[in-house]
DNA sequence: AAAGCGTGGCT
DNA sequence: TAGCCAAGCTT
């Protein structure tokens, strides 16, 4: 059976895609083994109705280039904490950060907090019912755009992510490498439309996505297309997509500075709004960069009445691998008296406020490597009894 | 438009 | 184990 079926032939005349070129697969047969198949997700509807704007919305934001897994039980958080986006909306910016802590992607939860207001301020607290709409909203983009679309409002649209990109690639096997490939990708995702319940076949999609047509060995003899799939039929399903070859970061370091008070409280201070962490929690640290130097460290460290040398090196280093550079930061530690005043910029966080606090994960591991009690930033929900 | 932006799980 | 990779957006 494996014949190594020659694509069909690619006239280089004309580069143009091949939308409905052949008989569009059956969506029919992918929403057939939906309805049986289908996930069972917090903020998915039953089968047969749509899902709620605000949970789709605010499920999408977190699912973006982030599991299901580990969305689940900030999802569950959030709602709890604000049951409607009018409660997001009125929150302060640090509650929502708190919640997100630990999360990732943290422009993922200011343009969430920010989209909230616009929904309230320029809708009436009510989600729009249309991509361009939606569009229009702070942290979202196409994608995401098009997923609210379809799967609140059954807009006849097809959000094209990571799943559906390598779904639509297998089946057409595309030759062409993302991301250059992404408006073909895009053009054959389209042409599934006008199909019934649209919003179902996004879902649908994304679970087939998800756990049939995953990125290694994919479970072809359990997918509804694998009858039109040609990337099956070529034999090297997991061959697709195509990427181009991205580039690594450099190795950066730096100290962080771990000033733990008399009664056990912690100086930290905020970073700035936008960009790396932005608006996050951290303990004092030098610059992160690629020629820094471990013996000048305590230069660095912030005075409190102390001196240089009150500051020790704790052995060993803390290490973090962010997208796109690895960080490797060293760790001291002091002790600071009791009535030590925070300097500028600088504020003192109490011990039992600690595991609720902004701290990012890569900060979470510098205050655990100092000795300092820390929580996970995300509780796992409790342990069941029993 | 290419690069910046987190984290945890899986193989 | 050490890469990959996950329901992308912004600038």
């Amino acid at each position: 059976m494996t014949v190594a079926a020659p694509t069909p032939a690619r006239k280089p005349s004309r580069p143009e895609p091949q939308p409905a070129a052949a008989a569009p697969p059956a969506v029919g047969a992918l929403l057939a083994w939906y309805d049986r198949h289908r996930r069972v997700l917090p903020w998915r509807a039953p089968p047969g109705a749509r899902g709620d704007p605000y949970a789709v919305w605010l499920s999408e934001i977190m699912l973006q280039q982030t599991t299901v897994k580990a969305v689940v039980p900030y999802f569950l958080r959030f709602t709890a904490a604000f049951p409607t986006v009018r409660d997001l909306a009125a929150a302060d910016l640090d509650a929502v950060l708190r919640l997100w802590a630990g999360l990732g992607y943290y422009a993922r939860a200011r343009n969430l907090h920010a989209c909230a207001r616009a929904v309230v301020e320029r809708h009436g607290g009510v989600f729009p019912d249309n991509e361009a709409a939606l569009r229009a909203l702070p942290g979202i983009g196409d994608y995401t755009a098009k997923a609210v679309a379809a799967i609140a409002f059954d807009a006849p649209v097809v959000p094209v992510d990571g799943n559906v990109e390598r779904v639509m690639t297998r089946l057409h096997a595309v030759a062409e490498a993302l991301p250059a490939a992404k408006p073909r990708v895009k053009a054959l995702a389209a042409a599934l439309m006008p199909a019934p319940r649209p919003g179902d076949v996004a879902q649908a999609l994304m679970d087939l996505g998800a756990t049939i047509c995953t990125p290694k060995a994919p479970a072809c003899v359990l997918c509804p297309w694998a009858e039109p799939c040609a990337a099956r039929r070529r034999g090297d399903p997991e061959t697709f997509p195509r990427k181009a070859p991205k580039r690594e970061g450099t190795l950066r370091r730096g100290a962080a500075f771990v000033a733990v008070r008399a009664d056990g409280a912690v100086l930290a201070r905020s970073r700035p709004p936008s960009g790396l962490l932005g608006g996050m929690t951290e303990v004092p640290t030098t610059d992160w960069s690629a020629d820094f130097q471990t013996r000048t460290a305590r230069d660095h460290a912030p005075m409190l009445g102390l001196g240089p040398s009150d500051w020790r090196r704790v052995p060993g280093v803390v290490t973090h691998v962010f997208t796109h550079f690895p960080l490797e930061l060293v760790v001291l530690v002091a002790r600071a008296p009791h009535g030590a005043e925070a300097p500028a910029g600088c504020r003192w966080i109490a011990a039992g406020d600690i595991a609720g606090a902004a701290f990012p994960n890569v900060m979470r591991k510098v205050l655990a490597h100092a000795g300092v009690a820390v929580g996970p930033a995300a509780p796992p929900s409790r342990p069941r009894r029993g």
